[in-house]
DNA sequence: TCTTGACTTAGAGTGCGCTCTAAGTTGTAA
DNA sequence: TTACAACTTAGAGCGCACTCTAAGTCAAGA
């Protein structure tokens, strides 16, 4: 079995992918995914290279990298091995950003927390006065 | 000196809260904020405690609550303390959603930790074979 | 042959969370 | 008194990231 070559339908890499069949014309139309391979009766034929880098994608997404910014990172990427070192940089950016994110919900969330005690301790005592009336 | 009542301008507000003054009155609008207090001339005065409830506002915006989310919170603040399990329950929620926000982060972060170094990798290598020719 | 269903395109529409505009009022300082 | 800055309102506009629509093509199965 030649499992190398085989070629997915638009459908099966929107299950593959947890992307939508919209927003993978779409990704493919605003330049974040090359222009994909065509069966003869034109319909797109993915290959498991073109599923592992919307999975890629959606990595940078889910760490917070914008349309715009993965519209440069693609356009980099096509352009070869010589972008690597911007590549880097802007990964490392990302990076950077992402942790100062985690770190603030970190914070946030310890608060939410010393909340959530508060709270239950509030309703604790109301229900003590019930008993106690 | 009566700290307590000093009154604030919502330029002021906007400042210590870093929201923007039309955010202010958009948040008050759809009902985020009660209705704050007026000067004799209109304009909005805002108390200490009302800044406080902004900053919580802020907190639960950056833990990745939705605004229709943060209305319904705000709707049973309104409502007194009956309301105080609600709340405990809304923001539970609200920090395993963070949470879980938070693992899938760290594990993104992870993979793009490994592209960094693999591109170091192949950069480095790049300028030996360079020194060598 | 006919129907069904998966695909295609260009382009319009949606929901979110603001953000801004226009027109008007008020208070202070020159 | 006149300029200016800070505020007010209702409502329009915007950027993002999709998401959907309409109209059409094509291949397989009843």
């Amino acid at each position: 079995m030649d499992t190398q070559n085989e070629k997915l339908t638009i459908q099966q890499v929107a299950e593959l992918t947890g992307l939508s069949v919209h927003t993978l014309r779409y990704y493919e139309r605003i330049g974040l995914i090359h222009a994909i391979d065509r069966a003869q009766n034109t319909h797109r034929r993915y290959s498991m290279d073109d599923v592992g880098w919307i999975d890629f994608l959606n990595k940078l997404r889910a760490a917070g990298m914008s349309i715009q910014q993965m519209q440069a990172y693609s356009e980099l990427q096509r352009q070869g091995d010589v972008t690597l070192p911007e590549r880097v940089e802007m990964l490392k950016t990302l990076r950077l950003q992402a942790e100062a994110c985690m770190d603030e919900l970190r914070e946030n969330l310890k608060i939410i927390h010393y909340k959530i005690d508060y709270y239950e301790g509030v309703i604790a005592e109301g229900e003590n006065l019930q008993e106690v009336s």
